[in-house]
DNA sequence: CCATAATCGGACAATAAATATCCGAAATAG
DNA sequence: CTATTTCGGATATTTATTGTCCGATTATGG
């Protein structure tokens, strides 16, 4: 079990967007510039919060990405199925049908048991992720940065940010 | 974020174990054909259960595999760990440290919040899992089959098992 | 209105992990 | 002691993830 790690940086590009007012935003460059990781690869991750319905697109030139909805209204679970897809994480095989003491069909009407144990425990995985959105996180973060710190930030992000709508 | 097809295969093997009485098992072999499933992937996923303690084997004629402990003291987390590993799903690369603006080390002494809200909901998904046995398991399959198959297992196994001390 | 420049979007390799398999080491039974 | 049968680790094949490139699209400026 290993989440991808186009999760964690979709998931600091969101917050990072989560920064700027509403309106504006950042191309696919500059959000890859920001935490210095490979250009092509963070851009397929932000076309698939894209598809998702998480960010909204320009393009052309002055393009980029923008939140397409409020930073509350915006949950990890909602970056990490965008990124990694909504299929569940277990998948029963329905081997107890198998073999010489193979359960009959009529007989699985009800999911199999240990199928039905790593559900719940997917379900409670959803749940926690759920309750987080990017404003939680980003007050999070604020709160264990410096003040100069969040002051460049700002900066970096009035010099880089486009008008998008 | 996938769950081996291995979890699933030693889970229900596992299960399988649980029925039989103290101090009886089953070889490798059987428990693949059981359910029709390879069998030298089979008895790869028994080696890790054995190397994680959960299994006792004995080697030569009449060897095989019996659970080391009691049923209700095995979860669907231990098993899982075992052939998965105990690594959490979501790793942090830091990369809050990279780039123009990054943070500094001693900026980063507490977790990233994004990493500390996934790792709260891994803990959900650990402590849903925990709360589990193979006790519980096999309950479930015993109240969900008709008595005629459960005589068909109880046959089978009679005539599979091993002694094993 | 048209050419231009800069962006996103989907198709294309390289790499890592999971899946499936084989052969040697070890131990018991006779 | 010998032979048989089993588990254990090392070895190929397939699949998913990671990383990259070039064409489609759109606003800009003349």
């Amino acid at each position: 079990m290993q989440i991808s790690k186009g999760v964690e940086w979709a998931a600091h590009a969101a917050v990072l967007l989560s920064a700027l007012p509403t309106g504006r935003g950042l191309k696919a460059e500059a959000l890859a510039r920001y935490h210095s990781v490979p250009g092509p690869y963070m851009a397929k991750q932000m076309q698939a919060l894209s598809k998702a319905g998480i960010v909204q697109t320009a393009r052309g030139k002055h393009g980029g990405y923008r939140l397409a909805r409020p930073a509350g209204e915006i949950t990890l679970w909602d970056i990490m199925t965008a990124i990694e897809g909504s299929k569940s994480a277990f998948t029963c095989t329905e081997i107890r049908q198998n073999g010489p003491c193979g359960a009959t069909p009529e007989q699985c009407r009800k999911k199999c048991a240990i199928a039905a144990a790593f559900h719940a425990a997917e379900v409670a995985f959803r749940e926690s992720l759920q309750a987080i959105s990017l404003v939680e996180i980003a007050a999070g973060v604020a709160a264990d940065s410096p003040r100069k710190h969040l002051r460049n930030v700002g900066a970096w992000l009035e010099k880089e940010a486009v008008a998008i709508g």
